[in-house]
RNA sequence: GGGGGCGUAGCUCAGUUGGUUAGAGCGCCGGCCUGUCACGCCGGAGGUCGCGGGUUCGAGUCCCGUCGCUCCCGCCA
């Protein structure tokens, strides 16, 4: 027996076995040394196995897959766009694409019935844990359907992704929830019930009250809302930290009371509630003694921001999450626009190619055919039934504030494809990042990309984004300024 | 753009109310042991305390600025 020595290595600079917490910009100035760890490698054989899993599952069901353009036209709604200068057309540009949203609508009028892609997509937006401003989605769309027909082919496909990640959830169909109705117990659009301190309108029982916050946040339509956090010892201190992360979410303060048995409570608040008030709330939250109460008074969005974000934050103090529960449901019946206080007017809560349900004449009351579907939490992906009616197209756009001449500029491929005979047709697009991420049980989805970005968006590996020559810039007819560039 | 956390040896971290030569475990180097397998024993090297300024007799520790990593809000049609 001999030995060869095929190469020789030196001493990493860090442990390549074990699970230690490295710091992240270490991984990934070594990511190649990172990436031949064990949880590396666990990620990234289930990332294939999850995407393997999807080109079977849909190309048994008939889907066809198909690439579509990465440079591509910039659409200035929605997220911003990373440009290319195109060196052909000096002073143009290319987009890379957010999502392949209208090129697989124009498959479906093409005619081809059933599509899906793994797609890069691009949005140069701030990251987050579950952000990167490149990331992988499974886009589908499917022609003649309506909601439940997009849905039963997900769920299904999302039922074998799940067991590959051993999740432990129930068979489809999934439970659907109203987007109201997850915005009022939850304060999310994306709520994690996993636990329980779900939120309630106390406003009826408070109405005409003597408490000046309350009564002038009920006189200008404003609500207040509450959780029963049940019965807990909480220190003064702890409720102060409360009190930080309801203001951080926006709320102008925090109300916390202890029912005493009397059914009175132990609040500051109290002198100002009577006795009658304060037993209607209890009654309303099924409070015991010695529950806490919290309670939020504001308008209804940030009532619910704040308690969302509280519930969770208590979940996690109170580690209330049990280890190796999962909580699978659709989010529907979402508004269709959403009033853009900054710019005065009103934005598509989705998308603006989603189908309305209602009267033009209210946008705030119109529904869209969008649903959602959320894990534990986490938005995984999101859908809708499209406009196939160009009529209803231009009303969207107008109702968004675009004239028709910008429509036609931005759009109007779309809308003359419209023209010619759309099937009805929806679709859906999940976060195969996000999928991956939550099947492992990692906190971000950097772990599960082979190399992903820093929270700045850059890469320690190969120094992106980096200056470019000056010769470079020239040849793309882009004026250099200073020293901006390197020279040669 | 705003807020929070972090930055001390190659790695993970500890460093009391500011007070001599800044520590631990792992790793690394040298030696010993040789049925070992998270080996054991002995010895050793290794630190501009992210960077710059300030306060002070004296700063890892306090203040200001700055850079980087990270989480969150805004943003993400």
């Amino acid at each position: 027996r001999s030995m060869e020595l095929l190469a020789q290595s030196a001493t990493p600079p860090f442990p390549l076995d074990g699970d230690v917490e490295l710091d992240e910009m270490l991984r990934l100035r070594n990511r190649t040394l990172d990436l031949r760890r064990r949880q590396m490698v666990e990620a990234l054989v289930l990332r294939h196995e999850v995407v393997r899993t999807i080109r079977e599952t849909l190309s048994d069901e008939d889907f066809l897959e198909v690439e579509t353009p990465i440079l591509t036209r910039s659409t200035p709604e929605g997220a911003r766009d990373f440009l290319v200068p195109a060196r052909m057309t000096p002073g143009s540009f290319y987009a890379l694409p957010q999502s392949p949203q209208l090129f697989k609508q124009l498959l479906m009028i093409a005619g081809y019935e059933r599509y899906f892609q793994i797609a890069r997509c691009f949005r140069d937006e701030d990251l987050r844990a579950d952000r990167q401003p490149e990331f992988t989605q499974l886009d589908l769309e499917m022609s003649f359907v309506a909601e439940d027909d997009v849905i039963d082919v997900n769920e299904r496909l999302m039922a074998k992704v799940f067991e590959l990640g051993g999740l432990d959830v129930p068979p489809p169909p999934y439970p659907r929830v109203a987007y109201d109705e997850a915005m009022l117990r939850y304060g999310s659009d994306r709520p994690d019930r996993r636990f329980g301190l779900q939120i309630t309108d106390v406003s009826d029982a408070l109405r005409g009250s003597a408490f000046k916050v309350f009564s002038s946040v009920l006189g200008s339509g404003g609500v207040v809302r509450a959780i029963n956090a049940g019965a807990r010892e909480v220190p003064r201190s702890e409720l102060d930290a409360l009190t930080e992360v309801a203001k951080r979410a926006g709320a102008g303060g925090l109300v916390w009371a202890f029912v005493q048995e009397d059914g009175s409570w132990r609040s500051p608040i109290a002198k100002f509630l009577s006795a009658e008030e304060m037993s209607a709330v209890n009654s309303a939250l099924t409070a015991s003694p010695g529950d806490l109460l919290l309670a939020v008074a504001d308008t209804a969005d940030v009532a619910a921001g704040a308690l969302g974000a509280l519930r969770l934050h208590l979940a996690e103090r109170w580690d209330l999450i049990a280890k190796g529960a999962h909580d699978v449901l659709w989010v529907v019946d979402f508004p269709m626009f959403g009033w853009n206080e900054t710019d005065g007017r009103w934005d598509a809560l989705h998308h603006p190619f989603t189908a309305p349900i209602g009267s033009f004449d209210d946008p705030g009351a119109l529904r869209s055919r969008a649903y959602d579907l959320v894990v534990d939490g986490w938005e995984l992906g999101g859908g809708s039934i499209r406009s196939h009616d160009p009529a209803v197209q231009r009303q969207v756009f107008e109702a968004i504030g675009m004239d028709e001449d910008e429509a036609e500029a931005r759009f109007g491929f779309l809308l003359e494809a419209l023209r010619y005979g759309a099937p009805p047709h929806g679709g859906i697009a999940f976060g195969i990042d996000r999928i991956v991420a939550l099947l492992l049980g990692r906190d971000s989805i950097r772990d599960v990309i082979a190399f992903p970005k820093t929270a700045s968006g850059s890469d320690p590996l190969t120094g992106a984004p980096a200056p470019v020559d000056d010769a470079q810039l020239r040849e793309l007819g882009v004026r250099t300024v200073g020293t901006a560039g390197k020279s040669g």
